[in-house]
DNA sequence: AAATATTTTAATCAAATGATTAAAATATTT
DNA sequence: AAATATTTTAATCATTTGATTAAAATATTT
């Protein structure tokens, strides 16, 4: 008999896994070394061995929640076979995806930047590039032809994802102030995907 | 010369101000009771001396956090000499400006609401009691009316909020990512004083 | 002014916590 | 199978950190 059951690859993987829930439920500070190992089931040394500290550890999920948070609905707004209206539809049912399997995600996110501005350029890549996307140009083409208000695009950026994210991050508060259960929680959110895109889209319709 | 530099109501006061401060800045794990006493000018014994432990001096920095987060804004939603209309440019121009002047507030009180959510359904009756609400019970006369789309409303208390409090939190980003500076993005903050109602009465034209 | 009560401090404790070390166990190569 | 390399563990360190204590300083009352 001679079944591996912890191969070293399992055994850094189940360390990254384990971080990776404990991190985003309770940040950094609020997370002991020791509670990650456990919950790996593994001795709290080979956290150290394989990941150096606590902090590279952090480091290395925050990337990975980064890319888990962006990578999926940042290229839809690079796409340049979908118009504008499409890419609107789209991206709001895939962002409410990502958020619904993964609802920590956004506050990890959030509060990961606000502790550690600067090291953050350069992590978003793909929020930066956004400047240069299919999108924008045809915003800025639709623009052209007068069929946009004349304000600041980072209003519309900001009311689609503050109505993307935001709710989510409510959740705990709706949960303690109305009746409401997480599965109503949920349909709403599901109702949203198709109510985000129409209300958008009569915002851009406004002179 | 008998002139009191420190008495003990400035002494208490200025612990509380230095911790709210630093919770709001850090979060309850990431703050150093040490750091409080220092940022107070005071003896680290005084802290535990005047409010017992760090948990007891973060509940009522909570507490206080929540009055000042909805205790400005929800009166408003109260007011029975007002209209509807009347009342969402109000409520939007005096939460931006509370958020403006503590921008911190949001993702500390999120953050505090997350962490131990039992904690906090007798604190936000603020909140809880919108629901019997002057601007609910208008709100349902015009949906009587029909003059109102046939939606669950807390879709619309979900963008305001999310509309007003969401580009707060996302401040930093946006600096990481735009060249955005910090009196731009309060100068487009103020527009949004205006925008917000546009938009949510445009929502609240659709059928 | 003496006695008493309150406020403030310096010093110290005890537990928690991130990290290391040296040895044991296991796997891989020769 | 022996030798070598890798993985895992138990035990331990060194700091940090929340909290306490006993004494000193200051204010208040008698």
């Amino acid at each position: 008999m001679d079944i591996k059951i912890n191969t070293a690859q399992d055994a850094e993987q189940k360390i990254k896994e384990a971080a990776r829930k404990i991190f985003q439920q309770k940040g950094f500070a609020a997370t002991k070394t020791r509670d990650i190992a456990e919950e790996a089931g593994i001795n709290l040394a080979l956290l150290n061995y394989y990941f150096r500290s606590k902090q590279k550890l952090y480091d290395l999920i925050m990337l990975e929640s980064i890319h888990a948070f962006f990578g999926k609905v940042m290229p839809i707004l690079n796409d340049s076979t979908t118009t504008l209206k499409e890419k609107l539809v789209v991206f709001v049912e895939n962002y409410i995806d990502v958020i619904s399997e993964n609802p920590d995600l956004p506050i990890f996110i959030i509060n990961g930047i606000k502790d550690n501005p600067n090291d953050f350029a350069e992590k978003l890549i793909f929020v930066s590039s956004l400047k240069s996307s299919v999108a924008v140009q045809q915003f800025m083409a639709e623009k052209e032809k007068g069929n946009m208000p004349n304000i600041n695009p980072l209003h519309f950026m900001m009311n689609l994802s503050s109505m993307v994210i935001f709710p989510f991050m409510m959740n705990p508060l709706i949960k303690a102030v109305t009746q409401i259960e997480q599965v109503q929680f949920l349909t709403l959110m599901e109702e949203r995907k198709k109510l985000i895109p129409i209300w958008i889209e009569s915002m851009l319709r406004l002179s």
